[in-house]
DNA sequence: ATATTTAGTCCACAACATAGACTAATTCGG
DNA sequence: CCGAATTAGTCTATGTTGTGGACTAAATAT
């Protein structure tokens, strides 16, 4: 558990402390540093000389922070040093994002396809001819690749990498953690919750709150002051599971009128009585609904009364700041969110002042891989002393 | 945020591990303190020597740790110097704790009381009249009361310690926090949060569970890796607003079909149709059930079914370990958990491998109060340094 | 009685942050 | 245009803390 501290974690923790002050104002002067931080000028024009050396920040020109005096020169987080890259399994995609620990989206390669149709190591094996074209690419234009996630559509034992139940890809007990080996180590990790990450640290930005992601399934991810919430055993988050209506309809969990029932993908399309093509099943719906089809828009209000319900659960449960959208609800956010924002504020009228408000995901079907790259990213931010030393000693690639 | 580590807070964070390791492993030589924490016998050697000097730990006798060599001193957390007292405001009693550091109880007071005939103010009154003379007996045999914590029926806004709403008191924006002023820095918390770490550290004492605080109302405390899940705002654990029929009958929390309307004391009350007296509501039902009578078995299998829903919903949302049962469902257990662990693993069947067992409270009523104590006693292991400060220069009793 | 083993203390040293003097680079005012 | 004022950043001496190994203390084994 919590260990002993000596000087060189002082000294570590220290240096990480700039690092985060440096990216969370963009750029700062060691000055202002040495305010914000409340170390001495000294102990930080040390610190920020040790990461000028491992290349995790870059000096920008010199400005005058104040009217009079002597310039500062500015520091900020280096984009052209390290990187990650964010990996996507779902069903109807793969896709791999690189970016740099200035956040900035390097690359981007999708791929549509039913994964659904082959086998699970197939798929890890067209995931990884993607991955290391983009490993070699971003590696080309002298970014170092310091570790990969990837997001899959289920729970995941974090651990070992290994999916226990992807029910939306029919998989079960793969182990992706080991089969998808790019020589960087990679944390595997529940698309929902990578997706909230995601959405902290690419999209809105807040520290707190419940980021459901609508797709074949329903998952969610709980961000609170900052950090994913992932209960005992990592599962937690399973909103679709969530009763509606205890006698309700028969899910494929086992239990009756789970939230999956009423407002998952297929819920949507069954209600539309159109199941043509999958693949663009969102669009078709979407079309539907911009022609103003009076079917489509029950199948809406029925969705969104039930994520409402079920929300209102999770609300009285976790008490989360906002509500965040994502996924196919971000789309079709005009026609649901009404509902869903009435039947919440309805069903807790009583307890709080006001309940929690509702709304749109910033980022598309990118927020999972971009999570995923994001969380490399943080490790990297969190005890920069770690990487520097990996990058010195460059013979070792470091263990997984 | 997080700030700077300097010399002074290396030295309080390895106090404060060698203190909990102290209380973790009940007593050890400083030898065997200096293998567990990874620090050199020297530092451990002038760590200890401090706590003793602060009267956190004492000596015991010398015992023999290996066959051979001098035996070591074991040190253990001492009991006769620091202590803090725990309150608790509930509907049908009032009720004072006095617990020392290293766990003992000390002393209880216990008064019931129907707190709903009388208003705040008067009831605030008669707990500082209770709490005053605990302390007073407390600090007669030497020991140092340094905080109180208080449990209310409701949610609390922690840091201006006021009630907002307390429907089972009938109490509306009231200043606890400001009105009981005992004379030492006072935390107030929900009933619910409390009974759960109460649970934690003087019950079962399991790092991750959800405990099930069933009174008037229905509360839940959430407690994961050992520390307390509060929400963004603090409000998380409002189980008896989880949603089990979202078309039910009407609660007095605006919406419909929640927990508390069918597994509420009330609901009990309703159900076994003789509401006699209150304050003996549960020996009464207990009785019944002893008896075996029909009518009261069938209101218990509707709350343990209701109960086991809307614990269905979270689990999938919060992934606790395990469910502990208090309040009145820890006597009612014999005939209630039976059914809830049903309807739990029936709801879950496909969605995990096993379901959190559900278990039963070891303290009754107690828990909150306990709790309340042992938050505050959780402070001065977390930091003794600060506290031994405060012993020191004796002359400022502390701010707050 | 002596060797061995383990507990705990002592002392020289290393790592880190601090405080304040010092140098560098700019603006302001005459 | 030059000196005073002001702010940025570095340098040096110092204080606090943990480390490592030598040392003393107290037991058991032979």
């Amino acid at each position: 558990m919590a260990q002993a501290v000596r000087h060189d974690e002082m000294r570590a923790h220290n240096l990480a402390l700039v690092l985060r002050e440096v990216r969370s104002h963009g750029s700062l002067t060691r000055a202002t540093l040495a305010e914000v931080t409340g170390l001495t000028k000294t102990t930080v024009s040390k610190l920020v000389g040790d990461l000028l050396e491992a290349g995790l920040v870059v000096e920008a020109g010199a400005v005058r922070a104040r009217e009079r005096g002597r310039p500062g020169v500015e520091v900020r987080v280096s984009g052209d040093r390290v990187a990650a890259i964010g990996l996507e399994i779902n069903v109807d995609y793969l896709s791999v994002r690189v970016v740099d620990l200035s956040r900035r989206v390097r690359l981007r390669l999708t791929q549509a396809v039913d994964n659904r149709l082959s086998k699970p190591m197939d798929v890890i094996g067209d995931l990884r001819r993607l991955a290391l074209s983009a490993l070699a690419q971003a590696e080309g234009t002298g970014l170092r690749v310091v570790g990969a996630g990837l997001a899959v559509p289920g729970p995941v034992d974090i651990e070992s990498g290994e999916i226990h139940n992807a029910p939306n890809l029919g998989w079960r007990n793969v182990p992706v953690g080991t089969a998808l080996d790019l020589g960087v180590p990679l944390r595997v990790e529940n698309e929902a919750n990578l997706a909230a990450l995601g959405e902290l640290w690419f999209g809105a930005g807040r520290a707190d709150f419940l980021y459901v992601s609508g797709e074949i399934g329903i998952g969610a991810g709980l961000v609170v002051n900052g950090a994913l919430f992932r209960g005992a055993r990592g599962f937690a988050g399973e909103l679709g599971h969530v009763v509606v209506t205890p006698e309700g309809p028969q899910c494929r969990c086992g239990a009756r009128g789970c939230l999956e029932q009423y407002a998952g993908q297929d819920a949507f399309l069954d209600a539309v009585a159109d199941r043509s093509s999958f693949a663009h099943g969102i669009d078709a719906i979407v079309a539907h609904l911009e022609h103003g089809d009076p079917t489509t828009k029950a199948a809406c209000e029925k969705a969104g009364w039930a994520l409402g319900v079920a929300l209102s659960s999770a609300i009285n449960l976790v008490d989360p700041h906002t509500i965040v959208l994502g996924g196919i609800y971000a789309p079709l956010f005009p026609w649901i969110g009404g509902v869903v924002a009435e039947t919440i504020g309805g069903r807790l009228a009583q307890m709080r002042a006001t309940a929690p408000p509702v709304e749109v995901s910033r980022l598309g079907s990118e927020a999972a891989a971009l999570g995923a790259a994001g969380q490399v990213l943080e490790t990297v931010v969190a005890d920069p002393a770690a990487l520097s030393e990996r990058l010195t000693d460059r013979r070792d690639p470091g263990p997984r």
